[in-house]
DNA sequence: ATTGACATACCAACTGGTCGGTATTATAAA
DNA sequence: TTTATAATACCGACCAGTTGGTATGTCAAT
């Protein structure tokens, strides 16, 4: 099966644009400087085959760089790790799930939209990989530590987001008692990767929508008086 | 950082019950045969590292075998990882969370008892690990077929498992309108993975309760005039 | 002349897997 | 009951390939 995934990946890498549609672009047509080359290599095979079993040989081949440049750059496979984690997954989170969030003025409404935008606009493809972030932790906050911080540290992000925006309602008077916002914001965030995870075991979209109909559903409950 | 691992699992393999408390000790005394003693030291293995950084040797060491006997049982890796969610998860999963499930009287509080149980008696160490289901899913799933279909049938059962839970109830006409059982069982499912990915991922107990607790206002939320 | 940014060749350690051989057990003929 | 045969269970040295990592070299810019 790793035969399998070099031969997807291998194909020759002076081709850029090929059939690999599902996998993150970076914006625009800006040429990479080689850390970010790597950086960016990195963080898909890592996310197709997990840190531990992500060959730096496949990474290098796909970036179309070096090993000399790698090492120039990384000390080690582990900090290129916490770097894909720090400067790239960090800041895809940021970007479509915390951001969204910061400034709105009905919060809860904001999150539903996410929620289902994500879902809707999901392909089989692209659920296929499962998330990044959650992925990552599962493999990794075992066995390294350092891995577990920097993961964390992300969740802990998106948590306050989603806590901030729960506040804001609950604070309206428009959340019913006995409600920790604290608690959803936990919740909610488990409930989506737990989600994701279900659309990508079963390779089915609609067991994902089932469950993000299911979040909403929840997050309908928790506030007062909403129709359906 | 594999080093550190094997450094924890190369302990003199002669000495059966010693510190390694957390891990799932086979029911009594029975000496197991030396398929059932790879089977088992295939999962610990497995569950820490993952499957593809899991190492033959490793699981041997410590499984107290010679390679010569796992390739006697097992055609090859691929097959052995196949043998430990059929026979050894898929076991595990039946147990804890299907069975109790399957003839109770009151299916919701019965789901509830077991998500307060499995939270509370959770220690640190035991959430560490995250998974074992959940894990595979996420690494695996994406890269073998053989390993997303067999982990598919086990979310299957827990999911029908589940469904039947809440079928029940609302045949007995105390569910609230406008919920799809279907989508309950999964969301339930979703959500508990994710709850224990967060508290592996904080290292943090609360979460996981926290969490817990969300779902569990949930499962009181869809019910017909249920206090708090 | 020195430094930064790479490239190339190479290394020991480890990987999953194979293979010839052996001890043990089951079967069955004498 | 003894003995011959065959199958199973298991051992451990060995294999080719891959891993992360390193040492040395090149070359343009300062």
């Amino acid at each position: 099966m790793s035969k399998q995934n070099s031969d997807k990946l291998s194909t020759n890498s002076s081709s850029p644009g090929d059939d690999e549609v599902y996998w993150w672009k970076p914006l625009g047509d800006i040429e990479l400087d080689t850390r970010a080359k790597i950086l960016f290599a990195a963080y898909k095979e890592i996310h197709i085959n997990g840190f531990q079993a992500a060959s730096l040989n496949t990474i290098l081949a796909h970036a179309g760089v070096s090993k000399g440049a790698l090492y120039h750059h990384f000390p080690n496979k582990t900090e290129l790790g916490y770097a894909v984690i720090e400067e790239v997954i960090a800041d895809r989170i940021e970007r479509s799930f915390i951001e969204p969030l910061k400034y709105a003025d009905a919060p809860i409404q904001s999150l539903i939209d996410l929620i289902q935008q994500a879902g809707s606009s999901f392909t089989l493809k692209d659920i296929q990989l499962g998330c990044p972030l959650g992925n990552l932790a599962q493999e990794m906050a075992p066995i390294d530590e350092g891995f577990r911080i920097r993961l964390n540290r992300i969740y802990g992000f998106w948590h306050t987001a989603i806590e901030q925006a729960i506040l804001k309602e609950q604070q309206n008077g428009r959340i019913i008692d006995g409600v920790r916002v604290d608690q959803v914001a936990v919740m909610v965030v488990a409930t989506m990767e737990g989600c994701l995870t279900a659309g990508m075991i079963s390779q089915d979209l609609n067991k994902l929508l089932f469950c993000g109909e299911g979040l909403i559903q929840y997050l309908h409950l928790i506030q007062k008086s909403q129709p359906e």
